[in-house]
DNA sequence: TTGTAGGCGTTATCAT
DNA sequence: ATGATAACGCCTACAA
């Protein structure tokens, strides 16, 4: 393996030299700097990243954690995007990415957890699908001890960001647009996680909506759970007019319900997943760039090392149909 | 961050012992040893991962290398369970690992991909969706630099190892079971990417299975495109009895054009994903254990640690149908 | 502007 | 059986 100093020796110059050269250091000269480059190109050098990350206490290792449900694949389509995303952004900064999962913590405490992170000389994480009801990741961030960015949990403090859609005007709008395209003002809300973050936000979000337009709405959770969905459409889906589901797996439960009770109420969904072209009816849903969030996590994450406080990161998203046509390739 | 060091001082003992109990080395005495486990507890202390990397040759750092398919999210779901089973038997080997995705080296060279490894300390790879056409990955396992386990690609040498089901067996299998099933003889059979390490075995199957069964077989490529399926389903469905596919993907886009054309074919696919609960038809199909044979790929990356010579792993199957209320939770 | 030297946390080789 | 001590490859004051 080349090193450094087999660049330095061909160069003609010290290691230090080359690692300044190397990291953009001031006050190195123009002719130094150059030899360095051509002693680094001849060598094909790539620098030891380990070596790097033991030695400086600078930034650069960063860890993905995920909230994987392995239950259900639409979510595999959310994680995945999430991880191709700010992988691909990550190679931009040279940072080194671990992915982990929640599940691999289980019944580890705070402390094990951080521990584990440094172990690995972490310094920034970013969390995805993160609830309320993750004592263990709350504590993680409140630590501090680590740079955060959070995807979709508005949880802000000095050393931590959160990167999201506006959930609210979001799920405002998918309403707002399937109840004007159809007639009749008895909406069920499908929600999804009982007090999740993106949770409340819509609920707000469609009681401002049935306040303005003078509909009769009923909430229920649906856990973000197709099956529940499902069954909360038997239940609740006839005496609907329309029925907004707060995402898209909850929304094609939802949709197959009404076609085995052989009824049909509009149905709209959240997310924007490819899962709806194969659901055959045509539904509103929100679509979110998942790789262009996860990209602007680590993006965030990096402002988070250069010093910057931390901030809520606002996303766009659109309105779309999702067609079978659309989906396959 | 506690150090061995540390753990040295409060134990009384040098830095090298505490290293050797912690790595399991022989002329140790008990007494000691205890008296290291008891200050390794108390200060719960985490080696860090990332020195020993550093300072040893020794393996442990492994590389998870994905071909992402972006565009099919029922791959999302097979590579998201590769992953989940690789992270989840690399913590109890305690390898580091990191995720790499093809496309990331795209325009890269063996040299340069090579380098790139190194640079992170890698001393292994699991590889997951190789085609013959991968020629910077073929190279790769050329220069025997690491010890590799390929997922369904019959590579084989002294540092690398192949985990696989059994293809042939499992597509005569499923096919033959959708035959018996059903009347004709005339059998389309959409086969996967050209030249494809599987589509060979499969294809070979269907040839044993014509032959022994009397069919008249017509193989079409369907690049494991859904679209391609799809396609090739309109132009050639009417004149056949039974569909078999390479792939559940294609299994779906097949039974949707049938759907369109309003005409029924019995098909049957391969993979067992979850999507397959969503056409709403019943489908024979293949379901492979995507996370155990990952799980497998690395606890055969440690055989080959260990001085094992490179082999074929081969995993279980079964056949399945996939209903919507199975996969739904 | 350049180079020297100490250190990052471990592992591993040698003495003892 | 135990302990110094030199790597591992790089970064970074600090000295020159």
């Amino acid at each position: 393996m080349v090193s450094i100093k087999d660049v330095a020796n061909k160069a003609g110059v010290a290691i230090s030299t080359v690692s300044k050269v190397l990291n953009d250091y001031p006050n190195v000269s123009e002719a130094t700097k150059e030899k360095v480059m051509k002693a680094v190109e001849e060598l094909n050098f790539v620098p030891n990243s380990v070596a790097a990350a033991l030695s400086s206490k600078k930034v650069g290792r960063i860890a993905l954690l995920v909230n994987l449900n392995v239950s259900a694949q639409a979510i595999d389509e959310i994680d995945m995007r999430y991880i191709s995303g700010a992988l691909q952004k990550a190679m931009d900064y040279r940072f080194d990415v671990i992915t982990l999962f929640f599940f691999m913590f289980r019944d580890k405490t705070v402390d094990e957890l951080i521990r584990y992170l440094q172990s690995q000389s972490i310094s920034g994480i970013i969390i995805y699908g993160l609830s309320k009801e993750d004592l263990v990741i709350h504590e993680l961030i409140d630590s501090k001890m680590f740079k955060c960015v959070a995807i979709d949990a508005p949880l802000m403090n000095d050393t931590t960001s959160c990167v999201s859609i506006d959930h609210i005007r979001a799920q405002y709008d998918v309403a707002y647009k399937t109840i004007k395209e159809n007639t009749g003002n008895k909406v069920l809300y499908i929600a999804g996680k009982r007090n999740g973050y993106v949770t409340d936000d819509r609920i707000a979000a469609m009681k401002m909506l049935a306040e303005k337009e003078n509909l009769v709405l009923d909430v229920k959770y649906g856990e973000f759970s197709e099956k529940e969905a499902r069954e909360l459409t038997f239940k609740y889906g006839k005496k609907a007019n329309i029925i907004v589901c707060a995402s898209d797996l909850m929304a094609i439960g939802s949709m197959k319900a009404l076609q085995e009770m052989d009824i049909f109420r509009p149905v709209c969904g959240f997310d924007g997943t490819t899962l709806m072209g194969y659901v055959g009816q045509q539904m509103n849903t929100v679509r979110q760039d998942f790789e262009a969030l996860s990209a602007k996590a680590v993006e965030e994450l990096n402002n988070l090392f250069n010093g910057q406080k931390g901030r809520l990161v606002e996303m766009p998203y659109s309105l779309v149909q999702i067609n079978y046509t659309d989906i396959i390739v």
